[in-house]
RNA sequence: GCCCUUGUGGCGGAAUGGUAGACGCAACGGACUUAAAAUCCGUCGGGCUGUAUAAGUCCAUGCCGGUUCGACUCUGGCCAAGGGCACCA
């Protein structure tokens, strides 16, 4: 029992099976079968080159998904692909001087056969999508045309989220705190720009609404993109310019209760009608502002403790609920794309408004209290109340007073009800050479002219040198800028910014299900067999950006006509991140390369394996929570592999010795069973139920599946212990136990177990075979353990009976020896007995 | 400031109203070995009493209360850590 082949070698054939696994396409997904199809997605990476372990969690979680449910019987769909475009290829390739392309590709090829193959993942890589390349992004363009002409695609002159070190513009979504998403030290600047966007707001509602369809999500990911979408109800009042009463100045507001209290407006230093309504002698102090405005980074002007400025325009506004004059003025607190870009003043009951009426002395009037009587005001008074100073709509309660104004106002013709949504249509327009090309020409006579279908794809060229100043070099290649328009034939310019790389991942999903198609982007029957997606694997980082995107996506593919569903991912999982001691920032951080905290892939495999690695991720903590990366934790994993490895020989050489061991299937029965094999039967089937039960997608909690998994070894080891002979039956049992277990563990131990299922049953492969089920019959027993309790506290534990009546186990507590001695000089209030579970009793 | 999540041994975690600490890591002891490693078998929350590796007993799931025969689990308040939103009118 000391021979070479009873040492557990990974190195020795985990390749080889990944090569097996390759060659004889069993992870292919059919279009179309009998079997129930299951679409399991791990989020697609970014082909930065070089994997390690944190990212390995989030493609071992998802490949034990797929790999238990092919063993469930489901027509699985396990795809993978790469989201290829994108700034750093671009930023490599200024430094390094290697085009984006062949950088890409290279990556794409180390981390696709070096590193996600050597994981053990079984991914169908016949429909690898790889979002750089012309045959993905023809698609990218085609969709993109779909957009425009449903209206959803269009340009405006906005102010826009600029990011220095980027070089180009940002979406809303792509600022955190102020800051560039990529570059936390950069602070966004607001520029000026005419810029292509999509129309998300057009759908608020629904993908705020249809939140609730989504009872696969956590519900942290739920609130967030709730709270992005920061619906608020309230109303549109217009308000008219003092003498010009054909200028309107629409105010967007959640309380016109107080619309009495309004003592002045305020504009958007951006406000159209900013100009117009400066009076001349504020012209020089108002221009003053303006461009200060311009000059603060987001993060200075949305600071809270920057004190409020503002600028009177000279002007005057008038309330047309009372007809009051009322200056206006601007501010750069009011921003130009939410509401109207313009708000009314009300400081009395509102607290930004107190701090800056109270600044520059403007007038501040009260219209409710919690009494309907005037009180002293020291502050803003934010809390319902009763109306007063407020004409036909005194004495109401300020609820009510919501409905009745927003009445008021609409019979009048100058005010409606209004809802308005935090969020802002999608910026997508990026000044960078590494990605989709926006499939539009520009002619002097057409103006914007998309280019035909049927041109499509609009070819990135690659002939360009990449300097990093100066702008796009797109701007540079002049045989690719320069086209004739589709429509007149005359001289025209290409489009020179690219899509932003959000947009190429928004569908990735649904070209999967029909990849290589050249016709479409996807047939009917492909995209509605496979989709929505049954279970997505992915970061948190995610809630909102893609996730809300993909959302939008097929919202608006569905109502193009190209797809029938309106949710694309049906269950969400969201993996939390693997930690480990960063020297650099002195404490426990996200592993990633910057922070200097990463073990490396390909390290840990060739010591110990892919499937050890595999365990301790999974064994480590339930997948939502974070992991700390413990080399020696895995070793852990690695011990139990071994003693896994070394069961199998010792089973095969010492238990059957000359006698065939060969899996065994179906059940063994436990009526002819001693009592040790009694035990040893139940704990494997005890085993199978729990193990399925948390593999599962009702839990996937597979950190305990392994910790069953484990017990049932440490059994089979005590079972095997100080005996020299084993009889028939307890052959049988071990057999049973030893097949079993290897099933179980096969999803996430793919290589062992594939091993080890050769050498036991000469049959390929374990991934094909069936998932255990369990004897039921093993799992009843007539004895059970029986807590006896006092006041709620343990007192003993006994083994009884199975199905005893209450009487009779009040009588086995009361006669508990413990229990009698604790009874005396004791009154005896009551007893609770849960049958076959625990007898308690209360004395006084 | 508002919203959400999480607090359990030396460590990762288990137990969602019924035996707190499964399983693993670390540590310690034993067997094997000339020895070490590996392996196999054990011990492993804390205090106190103790015949002392027996047996007993009390305390313990962030802190203070509540509901209940019984609370890590439900509930109210507080504290701490992490995350989201944040001048959105």
């Amino acid at each position: 029992m000391n021979t070479q082949q009873n040492i557990y070698k990974p190195k020795d054939f985990e390749n080889k099976w990944q090569d097996k696994w390759e060659e004889t396409h069993i992870f292919r997904a059919l279009d179309f079968s009998d079997r129930p199809k299951y679409y399991s997605l791990v989020m697609f990476p970014y082909p930065s080159g070089d994997l390690h372990m944190g990212h390995m969690r989030v493609y071992t979680i998802s490949d034990v998904i797929s790999r238990h449910r092919r063993m469930l019987g489901y027509n699985v769909l396990n795809p993978m692909g790469f989201d290829a475009f994108g700034l750093p290829a671009e930023n490599a390739a200024i430094e390094r001087k290697v085009p984006p392309k062949q950088w890409t590709e290279k990556n794409i090829d180390y981390m696709k056969n070096q590193q996600l193959k050597r994981m053990g993942t079984s991914y169908d890589w016949e429909r690898e999508v790889i979002s750089c390349n012309s045959d993905y992004y023809k698609w990218t363009q085609w969709i993109f045309l779909q957009f425009y002409k449903n209206g959803l695609a269009y340009q405006k002159e906005a102010p826009v989220n600029w990011c220095e070190k980027c070089q180009t513009v940002l979406a809303n979504e792509q600022v955190e705190d102020g800051m560039c998403w990529r570059h936390d030290d950069t602070p966004v600047i607001k520029r000026m720009m005419k810029q292509w966007f999509l129309k998300i707001t057009n759908y608020a509602e629904e993908l705020l609404s249809d939140i609730d369809k989504l009872s696969g999500w956590p519900e942290r990911v739920k609130l967030m993109q709730k709270n992005w979408i920061g619906k608020s109800e309230g109303a549109e009042i217009e308000f008219y310019v003092d003498g010009r009463p054909d200028l309107k100045i629409p105010v967007f507001t959640t309380r016109p209760d107080t619309i009495y209290g309004v003592t002045y407006l305020v504009l958007a230093p951006e406000y159209k009608l900013v100009s117009e309504l400066t009076t001349k002698e504020n012209k020089i102090k108002i221009e003053e502002y303006i461009k200060q405005t311009g000059l603060l980074t987001e993060v200075e002007r949305l600071s809270e403790n920057k004190e409020k400025t503002g600028v009177p325009l000279g002007s005057f506004a008038v309330n047309p609920f009372n007809g009051k004059k009322i200056p206006i003025w601007i501010s750069d607190y009011v921003l130009l794309d939410y509401g109207t870009g313009a708000v009314m003043g009300v400081p009395a009951h509102d607290e930004r408004d107190f701090e800056f009426a109270t600044k520059y002395k403007l007038d501040i009037k009260q219209v409710i209290s919690v009494d309907g009587l005037e009180r002293k005001l020291s502050a803003a008074y934010i809390d319902p109340g009763i109306m007063m100073n407020s004409d036909i709509f005194n004495a109401l309660d300020n609820e009510s007073g919501k409905k009745k104004t927003i009445e008021h106002a609409e019979s009048k013709g100058f005010g409606k009800k209004r809802i308005t949504y935090r969020l802002r249509d999608w910026l997508i327009s990026r000044q960078r050479y590494w990605g989709c090309p926006i499939p539009v020409i520009y002619c002097e006579d057409c103006g914007v002219v998309p280019v035909p279908e049927s041109n499509l794809p609009v070819l990135l060229p690659e002939d360009v040198e990449l300097t990093g100043s100066d702008g796009s070099p797109l701007l540079r290649a002049k045989n690719w800028l320069e086209v004739n328009c589709p429509k007149c034939s005359k001289k025209g310019r290409r489009e020179t910014d690219t899509m932003d790389t959000f947009i190429c991942s928004s569908y990735y999903f649904l070209r999967y299900s029909d990849a290589k198609n050249d016709k479409e982007v996807f047939s009917k029957n492909n995209i509605n067999y496979w989709l929505p997606v049954d279970q997505y694997v992915g970061g948190i980082e995610h809630a909102i950006l893609h996730l809300l995107y993909s959302r939008f996506f097929t919202k608006s593919l569905r109502d193009f006509g190209l797809l029938k569903f309106d949710e694309p991912f049906a269950n969400l999982l969201s993996q939390g991140m693997v930690t480990m001691f960063s020297q650099k920032e002195g404490k426990i951080a996200k592993m990633s390369k910057s922070k200097g905290n990463i073990v490396g892939t390909s390290e840990f495999f060739n010591e110990y394996g892919a499937d050890a690695a595999r365990l301790f991720i999974l064994f480590a903590a339930p997948p939502e929570q974070e992991v700390e990366w413990s080399t020696q934790g895995a070793i852990g994993q690695y011990r139990f592999l071994e003693r896994i490895w070394r069961l199998f020989f010792n089973l095969k050489e010492n238990v059957f010795k000359g006698t065939t061991f060969s899996p065994y299937e179906g059940f063994v029965g436990i009526q002819n069973l001693n009592s040790v094999s009694q035990e040893l039967y139940r704990i494997a089937n005890q085993t199978i139920k729990t193990v399925s039960e948390d593999i599962s997608d009702k839990k996937y909690t597979f950190n305990t599946a392994i910790a069953r998994m484990t017990e049932l070894v440490n059994a089979m080891y005590k079972f095997l212990l100080d005996k020299k002979s084993f009889d028939e039956n307890e052959k049988s049992v071990l057999s049973f136990s030893f097949t079993n277990l290897i099933k179980l563990l096969a999803p996430l131990a793919p290589h062992i177990t594939e091993e080890l299922w050769e050498k036991f049953s000469g049959v390929y492969s374990i991934h094909q075979q069936k998932w255990p089920s369990f004897d039921k019959e093993a799992l009843i027993t007539d004895e059970v353990e029986l807590v006896i309790q006092m006041g709620g506290k343990k007192i003993d534990v006994l083994t009884t009976k199975k199905g005893q009546a209450q009487k009779d186990l009040e009588k086995i507590a009361l006669s508990h020896e413990k229990v009698k001695a604790r009874l005396e000089g004791k009154e005896l209030v009551k007893i609770v007995v849960v049958p076959d579970k625990i007898v308690n009793i209360v004395v006084k």
